[in-house]
DNA sequence: TGTCATTTTGCATACGTATGCAATTACGAT
DNA sequence: ATCGTAATTGCATACGTATGCAAAATGACA
């Protein structure tokens, strides 16, 4: 149970200097082919492999990512983290996870943990980043990519946080002309969480949506983005007098859950009673028992917009960028056809 | 812009030597109330954090668990990764993620990256680990864990890596025993990954267990872990002239995509005219649509099992621990009631 | 063969922290 | 006040790699 070779082994068995040993393993150092030659061979003999670590030491670069994330329920997460993983390793980098907790999610506290970790960049989903960490994140220079979220905006609608998101506004508004299109007249929204952007901008393009038809808001209800919320949120929308004949929701995972009340509970048949839309189209809403029309996220434009942005801003964190990213409607069978 | 201030930064403000700052944070370090409170405050006021990466190098800890995945589709596997990196940070541990291509999954390839990253451990789920690569680590001195795999046994069913795992063996009885009691006669099963230990231990359950109820297996397909392959694996079951009564799939994945091809191309009842069970009781088994009778796995004791023998491992690796985590069957609505 | 430009090499040091050891201080008891 | 013990502190160095700089080696050319 020795512990692991060093460079100074190799270069020993190799007959040569530590430098020139880490120049074989540093691409486009000076060395000739010769030494390098001896170098591998003594390395393989012994097994060498750097220590990112001490690299990382030395070079002030970690060449790893955080990724922040707060619930993988909604499988959208699972797969967005399953690509950017694949597409960060591409790039060399690797991927630290940080999972909060459901309920006290202190993403400060998460961030200087971060730090410590000395990461060369930050990718957040699924949590919003408080000023003051922005602050410190800019402070210590590491960049930071908002995905599928905005941060808090100022008056000019430009956050100071890098970001990628789908077009959530042209998403609702898109469910808006949908809608308007079947004759559906009585419709309902039912939120993720309140002061999510994705939510709120999905909401707005609807209203806008429907205003421009001549309709407005039927009913509106809270599913803070979790399945059992969105039922009892369902629930309420069909307790009182007034009944919607469509609702719109902010997500897949929340539509589905929707859905199972609607069938299954209220006994009304969809889409003949009440139409369903939803968002993300996640794999689960081209289940033949679901079936649900939504607004497509192309998740790997998406993913590959992060990484490309992240990397420009390691290169040179000069002007945060904004990606928005396009986005369309899947027709399936939750609204009745045209 | 300036870089992030360092301990010796601390030491000056404060008017105390370097050590003084690091063994203030150092848990149990030898420092008096006094000093402690001034270079407190001076690392405050600076925004001082400890470079986690020198101290790495310096005590030869990371306290960064590697974690390595093949695919997050199937959600048990997402709500692992949650629920693993949550335990892992309470202990102060942190997650680097390594997700691997569906196709072309070099296990080794990524464990060589691993290992240079000086990880403290190593959790595998979704993957075999080759006899090479388990030597690589035990050489390295770095202790893995199999999460919810077992590596390829020798005679003796122990192997030389530790894992944690359901008793999938028993799962296989217990589906054997319900059906058999159903009065089920014609029992097909779709294994997942052919050579995936999971799916073969379900399997040898499941046979062994029709034969203590005087039954075989009566017919039999592949759906290698995946949706659309279960899906094709359910269409030739049904393809000849002799359909099965009831189907075992491997898990919830697949037995979900089972149910969708059983009701919606080939129009069949379930459970009246053919029984579906699966195994895992991922969330959309519980969905109103479904209502997937099933095998439980306990997730979080899962979870809690590998976190514990890890951190065993690494304290003193002496003997591989194989720990076994009981499961039983969850009814639902897919086999027909007793 | 000698000169000069170019490539290759080794030396020395930096990266930021932890820690063994010896020196210093604090504190309680006599 | 004196001594002894325990607690605290600073010094020096190690962790493993990368890299600027100067020295050395190489090679081209006349």
């Amino acid at each position: 149970m020795k512990s692991r070779p060093t460079a100074q082994d190799v270069a020993t068995l190799a007959e040569v200097s530590q430098s020139a040993v880490s120049r074989c393993f540093t691409p486009g150092a000076s060395v000739s082919e010769k030494t390098r030659e001896r170098v591998l061979r003594a390395a393989i003999k012994l097994g060498y492999r750097p220590n990112a670590i001490a690299r990382s030491l030395s070079t002030k670069q970690s060449r790893m990512i955080a990724l922040v994330m707060s619930y993988l329920d909604n499988q959208f997460y699972p797969l967005a983290v399953e690509y950017l993983s694949q597409e960060l390793q591409k790039k060399g980098y690797h991927v630290l996870l940080f999972i909060g907790e459901k309920n006290n999610f202190d993403a400060d506290a998460i961030l200087l943990e971060i730090l410590q970790y000395q990461v060369d960049g930050i990718v957040m989903a699924s949590a919003t980043l408080s000023p003051s960490l922005a602050k410190s994140c800019a402070n210590s220079g590491v960049p930071v990519v908002l995905f599928n979220r905005l941060s808090a905006l100022g008056k000019n609608n430009l956050s100071s946080t890098s970001s990628v998101t789908s077009d959530n506004y042209l998403g609702g508004k898109i469910v808006a002309t949908a809608l308007a299109k079947r004759a559906y007249r009585k419709i309902a929204f039912i939120s993720g969480l309140e002061n999510s952007s994705t939510s709120i901008q999905r909401e707005q393009g609807l209203m806008d949506g429907l205003k421009e038809h001549g309709l407005s808001l039927y009913l509106r209800s809270v599913g803070h983005y979790d399945f059992k919320k969105a039922q009892e949120a369902t629930r309420v929308l069909f307790s009182s007098s007034t009944v919607p004949d469509a609702i719109f929701v902010a997500n897949d995972h929340m539509a589905i859950a929707a859905m199972d009340t609607i069938r299954d509970e209220l006994h009304l048949r969809i889409p003949e009673d009440v139409g369903v839309i939803g968002f993300d189209n996640i794999p689960q809403a081209a289940w033949a028992s679901y079936q649900l029309t939504t607004i497509y996220q192309d998740i790997h434009e998406m993913v590959n917009a992060t990484v490309k942005v992240l990397l420009n801003q390691i290169q040179q964190p000069i002007k945060p960028e904004h990606v928005l990213i396009p986005c369309d409607m899947i027709e399936r069978k939750t609204l009745r056809p045209l």
